[in-house]
DNA sequence: ATTTCAATGTCGCCT
DNA sequence: AGGCGACGTTGAAAT
C-alpha cells in the first residue's frame, strides 16, 4: 500500500523540504499551486503566473499540466536531476537533463497541496494489439490477402537506407515491394514506397519491380501521386484483417500476448455482441 | 484561490460519486490508486493492475499515468464524456470519445487518493522561441547566410502538396529551393527537398533549379541521399543564428513575443553570463 | 473537414 | 550512441 505525504495550502518554506526530500527519495510527487514555468534546452519557453499540476516521477520526470489539454506544456523525460528550494521570489522547482542539456525551471508563488507517495507498485505489462507489426506479419503469412501468387521472400527487409515491409515475387516472377499501413495512407507512405522500389530497382537493374502500398484507404493527392509514380494500390479492410488474425492464432499453439486475448475479452464483456 | 475536495483512502462507492459529479462539474480529478485500464479504439491495449495516476482535466482529457516515464500508459483527449460508476469489480472510470470512436476504461479495486479541484485560473499565455519558423524568417530576410548573391522570391510558397520554406533565385539567375531545419535533417527532408525541386522543375521545365538544405547537421545516410540526387547542403549553426535573430529584433521596433525577451530574461537571470 | 508539416515530439528497435 | 520508422502520435495552420 502506497503511503501518502500530504501538506494543504503550505507555507512555501515548509513545503521546500517535504518535496526536497521527496524527489531526493525518489517518490512521486504532485504539487498542485500558482506557478511560473521556464524552459531552455532544444527549444525554449516561457509561460507566466498560472494555477497548474506539476508531477515528478520516481524516475526523474517531470511534468507541467495546465487545467486544460492532453499535453503538458512543459516537461522533462525521465533521469533528470531535480533540486527543489525556496528562493525569494518563490519555491523553486528546477530540473536539469544533462545530454542534450535542458532546463526546467517551476517557480511557485503559491502551494495549494503537495503529495509525495512512496511504495507504488506497479509491474503489470502493457500489452498492445492492432498494431502495424501484426498486419504486416499476418500479410506475410498470408500474401494472397494482397494478390494471388504472391510468394514472400522476406519481411522487413533491408533496402538502401531503411526496412521494406515485405518483399515478394508476382506469379510473373516480378519482384513486389510491400508497404503496409494501418491509417489512411498519405503522400509519405507513397514515398517511402517509391524509394523501396527504386532501391531494389538499382540493386536488381534486370528485373521488374513492381511497388504496391497496402492501407485501408489513401489520400486524394496520395493516389494521385502514387499513379503517377507507377505504384499500385490495394485496399485493405483492417477490421477483417484483425479477425482473421484472431482467428489464425485460434488455430495455432496458445501464445501468451495474443491478440485472442484482445477479442476473448471483448466475447466475455458483451456476450451478445 | 482553487477549492480542494479530498479523500484519503476511501471506499469505491463513496469515491464513485464524487468522482462522478468532480466529472460532470468539469473539476480537475486527481485519482490515485490501483487499477486496471482497457483500451480501444484507433488500436488496442491491455493493462492489469498496479498503482496509477490518474488525471482527468475539466476539459475532458484524461491521462493515465504508471510510476514511470515520461508519457502515460493510455489517455483520451480533451472532450471524452465521461462516467464512473461502481460495479461489482470495482469504481469504474469510462471515458468515451466520438470521432474516431474510442473508450479508455479504467477500473480502480483501491483507492489511496481522490482529490477534485474547482476554480483553476490559468490565462497566461504560452510563448515559445527557438522555432524553425523564427529561424526561416532570419533567412529569408538575410540569404547571404546561405549563399552570398541570393534573392528571396517568397517564403513558405506552395509547391505541389506542400509548401517550400524559401525559394529564391541565385546570382546566375537559377531557382533555388531551400528547405530548413533546426534539428538534424534525416533523409525525410532530403525527400522534402526533393520533391519542391521536382515540383518546380515541372513548373519551370526551362528553369535550372537547385535545392539547398540547411540544417545544423546532417545524417550520413541522409547525405548520400542528398548527393545522389543533386541536392546540396548548407549547415547553419543555429545559436548563432539566434543571437543574430535577437540583435536583429533589437534593432526593429518592439514587439511582443519577441526573441529578444527570450534572451533579455537570461541576461538579468546572469549578468555575467 | 481535410491536408500538410513541425515537434523540446517520444518510443522502441537495430546497428 | 546514432539512425530509422511507428505512433491510438499531438498540435497548429492553411485550404
Amino acid at each position: 500500500m502506497p503511503q501518502l505525504t500530504l501538506m494543504l495550502n503550505p507555507p512555501l518554506r515548509e513545503a521546500a523540504s517535504v518535496i526536497a526530500d521527496a524527489v531526493a527519495k525518489h517518490r512521486l510527487l504532485i504539487v498542485l499551486g500558482r506557478c511560473s514555468v521556464r524552459y531552455t534546452g532544444r527549444g525554449a519557453s516561457r509561460l507566466g503566473p498560472g494555477d497548474r499540476l506539476v508531477i515528478v516521477k520516481p524516475d526523474g520526470a517531470v511534468l507541467v499540466h495546465r487545467p486544460r489539454g492532453y499535453s503538458p506544456v512543459n516537461w522533462q523525460p525521465e533521469s533528470s536531476s531535480i533540486t527543489a528550494e525556496e528562493t525569494g521570489e518563490g519555491l523553486l522547482l528546477r530540473s536539469v537533463r544533462g545530454r542534450p542539456r535542458e532546463v526546467l525551471e517551476v517557480l511557485f508563488t503559491r502551494l495549494d497541496l503537495v503529495l509525495a507517495v512512496e511504495g507504488l507498485e506497479d509491474t503489470a505489462e502493457f500489452i498492445e494489439y492492432l498494431d502495424e507489426s501484426e498486419i504486416r506479419d499476418y500479410l506475410a503469412e498470408h500474401p494472397e490477402e494482397i494478390e494471388e501468387g504472391l510468394h514472400v521472400i522476406r519481411k522487413e527487409r533491408p533496402i538502401g537506407e531503411g526496412y521494406a515491409d515485405i518483399v515478394a515475387r508476382d506469379r510473373a516472377g516480378n519482384y513486389v515491394v510491400i508497404e503496409v499501413k494501418r491509417v489512411t495512407a498519405g503522400k509519405d507512405a507513397v514515398l517511402q514506397l517509391h524509394r523501396y522500389v527504386e532501391a531494389l530497382r538499382r540493386e536488381n537493374p534486370e528485373a521488374k519491380v513492381r511497388g504496391i502500398l497496402v492501407a485501408p484507404s489513401i489520400a486524394k493527392d496520395a493516389r494521385t501521386l502514387l499513379n503517377s509514380l507507377g505504384l499500385e494500390y490495394k485496399q485493405i479492410d483492417v477490421q477483417r484483417l484483425y479477425r482473421k488474425i484472431a482467428a489464425a492464432q485460434a488455430r495455432t499453439v496458445t501464445q501468451t500476448r495474443s491478440i485472442l486475448d484482445f477479442f476473448k475479452k471483448k466475447q466475455e464483456e458483451k456476450p451478445r455482441g
